[in-house]
RNA sequence: GGCCCAUUCGUCUAUCGGUUAGGACGCAAGAUUUUCAUUCUUGAAAGAGGAGUUCGACUCUCCUAUGGGCUACCA
């Protein structure tokens, strides 16, 4: 049977980077192997359902390019992939755990549960030590819970985790894992108050039912993963039992802890993939808003965790499928660099096609009132896309080809345009005249020949020149500006400038 | 507090007992350029500390420290 892998969000809020690096890590490895990708939605928190959710995880998939076999939106043979409808299955299993001696009814209301851990202290643990004084089926008589359960008292179904045995596990990155069962506690598998599972329960069985070979998830579930060798021994399922991969945590950049939602408005960077509003109209911002492709974005997070062993760091998702495998995923937490995130982005824009992106910057230039041709979008493309680090702001770089200088930036007219800048350029405009034809290579001899003829210096000439075209002494060739401008509007924005400048 | 995981330049990382500890981001300098950016070259920058094991440890073991995660009727 071949490889089959999960990824299994839970829609309580938007998908955060750690998150779509989780699922990318699951797609690729999948696809390296010709194995089958199922999405699963783990929704048995009633409490925490956040409305949207759910359509924002399969968006932001999309998005990257994660592409799913089996799931919500797909189907597949393990239909529904959503825990909420699948309550009954459940219910099935967990009762199976109490009538073969693996769980037990457990009666204590939270608030009794608050209570003992307040009068313990931090140390309360429901476990072992503790359970046989608890109300529940392993000290009430049988009547005593059928009668409980009959009147409508709230239950759970807890495991009941064995006291000192050694489990030892195997973590695909970690290698070799022990704990003492004693340290465990009993987890609640089952809720009498919602009819749900928690998400131990519903991970192993769905696990175990959807045939998934490989478990890829955040390092934050390794703590729980004796339970779960625990409960695939009590169901039975050993044999079966998938393997497991805790890839390490995604870290803020700066300061302590691993990244969180709030990291990146306050250092100004996105922790989602897509935008976000929440119900209180709060809004987080998204790579793919903030003008992120979504193949640098892919690209960058691959590399968070992951590395192929040789120097490439520029990887498409094809090559990334080639090249992934889980023993070059690290151990260590990984503190995310949104400085990395932006030459990564840079890097893709500028090899992105011409016409391409002149079809991205036509929709702006229309913005701002001016239509550009598709031939002149793609050639203003190519003279700036260099410059920039983001699809917005091409625009930024390119506008004054559109709109002359209302101004001269103060900083450059001190340091270039001197006493003697008006006439001589006044003497070049008159050479401009005449350049036949007025293309950038026409230009470039025209000029450099008057100049080498005057015994001037190029700075000496093409900055001020620089300035009364475009008002700033920063941009891209001028004689491709020329060039695109034209003689009649070349020509009038120097006259325009040898009139208001000094 | 308890349990688990981790620890190489500021950051992401390579190294799977023997290397001048390599690359990338960022930073600095230089080159190119009419300017800015790009690009190229160069530079500064690392094995947490202590014990072992070994002819030899960044690499293996232990301890300590530090960081991280978990410790819910959340996932």
């Amino acid at each position: 049977m071949g490889v089959r892998v999960r990824f299994a969000p839970s829609p309580t809020g938007p998908l955060h980077i750690g998150g779509v690096r989780t699922a990318l890590y699951n797609y690729l490895f999948a696809k390296k192997l010709g194995g089958t990708m199922v999405l699963r939605i783990e929704d048995t928190d009633s409490t925490r359902y956040v409305p949207g959710a759910e359509e924002y995880i399969f968006e932001a998939l999309r998005w990257s390019g994660i592409a799913v076999d089996e799931g919500v939106e797909q189907g597949g043979p393990h239909v529904p992939y959503r825990q909420s409808e699948r309550r009954e299955i459940y219910l099935r299993y967990a009762l199976q755990l109490v009538e073969s001696g693996h769980a037990y009814y457990a009666f204590d209301t939270p608030e009794e549960l608050e209570a003992a851990r307040a009068g313990a202290g931090e140390t309360f643990s429901y476990n072992h030590a503790v359970r046989e004084r608890l109300a529940t089926s392993l000290r009430l008589a049988p009547e005593e819970v059928r009668q409980r359960i009959d009147r409508g008292d709230q239950w759970v179904i807890r495991f009941k985790m064995p006291a000192n045995e050694t489990i030892e596990m195997h973590d695909l990155i970690r290698g070799d894992v022990r704990v003492n069962s004693s340290t465990l506690d009993d987890k609640v598998l089952y809720k009498s108050a919602d009819r749900l599972p928690t998400y131990h329960l519903a991970n192993i069985v769905d696990d175990h039912l959807m045939e998934i070979t490989h478990v890829i998830r955040g390092e934050e579930w390794l703590p729980s993963l004796p339970l779960h060798y625990m409960l695939y021994r009590a169901f039975g399922w050993s044999e079966t039992q998938p393997l497991f991969a805790h890839l390490p945590l995604i870290l803020k950049p700066v300061g302590q802890g691993k990244l969180s939602k709030r990291d990146g408005d306050k250092m100004g960077f996105p922790v989602f993939p897509l935008e976000w509003r929440s119900a209180e109209g709060e809004v987080s911002r998204g790579y793919r808003e903030d003008g992120y492709l979504p193949e640098a974005f892919v690209n960058m997070l691959a590399l968070l965790g992951w590395n192929p062993g040789t120097e490439q760091e520029i990887f498409s998702m094809e090559q990334l499928v080639e090249a992934f495998s889980l023993e070059r995923v690290g151990k260590s937490g990984a503190r995310f660099d949104p400085e990395k995130a932006r030459w990564f982005n840079a890097q893709y824009l500028h090899t992105m096609d011409n016409d391409v992106l002149g079809t991205l910057l036509q929709p702006v230039a229309l913005s701002h009132g001016f239509e550009c041709p598709a031939e002149l979008a793609s050639r203003i493309a190519a003279l700036v896309k260099e410059r920039a680090t983001f699809v917005g702001e091409l625009w930024g770089l390119c506008s004054f080809l559109f709109v002359a200088p209302e101004s001269y930036d103060e900083k450059s007219v001190a340091r270039f345009w001197r006493e003697e800048s008006p006439a001589r350029i006044a003497d070049l405009r008159e050479v401009l005249t005449t350049v036949q034809p007025f293309t950038a290579s026409a230009l470039e001899q025209a000029i450099t020949g008057w100049i080498e003829q005057g015994g001037y210096n190029m700075g000496q000439i093409m900055n001020p020149l620089r300035l009364t075209i475009i008002g700033t002494s920063r941009g891209p060739s001028l004689y491709d500006i020329c060039d695109i401008l034209g003689r009649d509007e070349t020509l009038r924005r120097i006259d325009r400038a040898l009139s208001l400048l000094p």
